[in-house]
RNA sequence: GGAGAGGUUCCCGAGUGGCUAAAGGGGGCAGACUGUAAAUCUGCUGGUUAUACCUUCGAAGGUUCGAAUCCUUCUCUCUCCA
């Protein structure tokens, strides 16, 4: 098998290929455009967008060619495939906002240089709005349209879950368009393959088949196990909602803590799907008598790393050690902590404790606040409040002159006096 | 165009005039147990200046002492027929 291939087999990536043994010999003698297109939905990508990403880093660095596909097009329109609600329609300048802030996003994984290094593969960002706003239905229909059968679409698995409870049109043409895209980067751009979730299979065959009917030409797709984690949970949901990659929507430090938390069984997996670790260091975490808490240590840091930067990586270890660490691992490391400034006047008269804690993340409201005093798991500094209206005053700011809230074990808050 | 079913709190889903801030499950938060894990058990889960008050059951009106529950109009979804 083609060595780049092997590389996302060995990691766990694949699974499904139209035709394996074709794909790896055209891989093996020749560097090969391939594709992955992720729908602009919203303003970040979490990271169970991540997968087709991570392996399009694995086969650029082999010396293939990535082509990013922003569906500005496509979003318009809606993919049924998996689902079993009709998504949003959104509006053209939400998408065009969101193509723009996940670009940015991928750049983490890919590499867009004009030059990348040699044996690297040149990587590009499409956007399929550029050839899909302005299609002509009529055109569209003789050229594209009757190359599909509605009988064969209606048996693909990916629409069954839809035509029980009701598809529409508009998300019945996707998988047309999708194809389309498929066809026009084959003849624009020479693209040979397609990469993507479990869930594309069906609109990456579409595709194919377009291809080879129009240009009679051979072209490949390949799927990617669809990443959940073993507890069943979807991946990339989190308490806090989806485990965005913009630090705004989700702090470096939750997204540390995030990986930090993974199942015991799913942290070998992730090592390999989500960091660029060799196989061989990923091994010596699997070995017996190794703590597995390195390990997930060891996850947190390097997916943190590569979506935030080392900065920001060391900071939420640091803050993170300094947390649950030994108890003298010290007070300065908190750095990459989420804080609230408050004035030093409002400290002096206090503030009460519900609506100190509503003002973090801790809780949403002062209900929420009361709702975790009452509980039992609200903590300043190492006081256990348990007084829903105890006043929180200079009294209580610790050594550095701050003040650090705490709910439950792992929910920590830092307060600054200005 | 015609007939029917339906829109309930984060999600699913009970609820057909007062006892309903609304059963049950899921999810989430907290407590116990732990390893910052999982599983399990317990409590909580609309808001507020909080033993009370305010806002919620697709939208707007109406009936009533009192409505998620009855009536009217509107709106959206689904199913069947043409």
């Amino acid at each position: 098998m083609n060595k780049a291939l092997k590389t996302l087999q060995d990691r766990g990536f694949i699974k499904e290929c139209t035709n394996m043994d074709a794909l790896s010999a055209l891989m093996d003698k020749e560097s090969v455009t391939f594709y992955v297109g992720a729908d602009p939905t919203g303003k970040s990508l979490h990271i169970g967008h991540m997968v087709p990403f991570f392996a399009m880093h694995h086969l650029q660095l082999a010396g293939h060619n990535p082509i990013a596909l922003v569906g500005g097009g496509t979003a318009m329109i809606g993919d049924p495939s998996g689902k079993t609600e009709v998504r949003k329609m959104l509006t053209p300048e939400e998408v065009a906002s969101n193509c723009a802030s996940i670009k940015e996003q991928l750049g983490t994984v890919v590499d867009f240089s004009e030059t990348p290094p040699a044996g690297v593969g040149k990587a590009v960002m499409l956007n399929n709005a550029d050839w899909l706003t302005n299609l002509n239905y009529i055109d569209f229909l003789r050229e594209i349209g009757r190359h599909f059968s509605v009988n064969r679409m209606l048996t693909f698995e990916s629409y069954k879950a839809r035509l029980e409870r009701g598809l529409s049109f508009i998300e019945f043409n996707y998988q047309l368009l999708q194809s389309y895209d498929f066809l026009t980067l084959y003849r624009e751009h020479g693209c040979r393959l397609q990469i993507g979730g479990d869930d594309q299979w069906g609109n990456i065959v579409a595709g194919i088949d377009l291809i080879r009917k129009t240009e009679s030409a051979e072209c490949y797709g390949l799927t990617f196990n669809l990443i959940a984690r073993s507890d069943g949970q979807k991946m990339g949901k989190s308490e806090k909602g989806a485990v965005f990659l913009d630090p705004e929507l989700y702090t470096p430090y939750d997204f540390y803590q995030y990986w930090r938390n993974v199942n015991d069984e799913d942290v070998i997996r992730f090592l390999k799907l989500f960091t660029f670790l060799s196989l061989e260091e990923i091994a010596t975490y699997e070995q017996e008598g190794v703590n597995i808490n390195d390990a997930k240590a060891r996850l947190a840091y390097e997916q943190t790393k590569i979506i935030h930067g080392v900065e920001e990586a060391e900071k939420a270890k640091a803050a993170a050690l300094a947390m649950f660490g030994s108890a003298s691992a010290g007070i300065e490391n908190r750095e990459g902590m989420n804080f609230l400034e408050v004035e030093r006047s409002e400290l002096e008269a206090g503030i009460p404790v519900l609506t100190l804690f509503a003002r973090t993340d801790l809780a949403s409201t002062n209900s929420d606040a009361r709702r975790l005093v009452n509980g039992g798991g609200a903590w300043v500094g190492e006081t256990k409040i348990t007084d829903p209206k105890a006043m929180i005053d200079l009294s209580y700011l610790d050594e550095v002159g701050e003040i650090l809230l705490r709910a439950g074990k792992k929910r920590y808050f830092r307060i600054m006096v200005r």
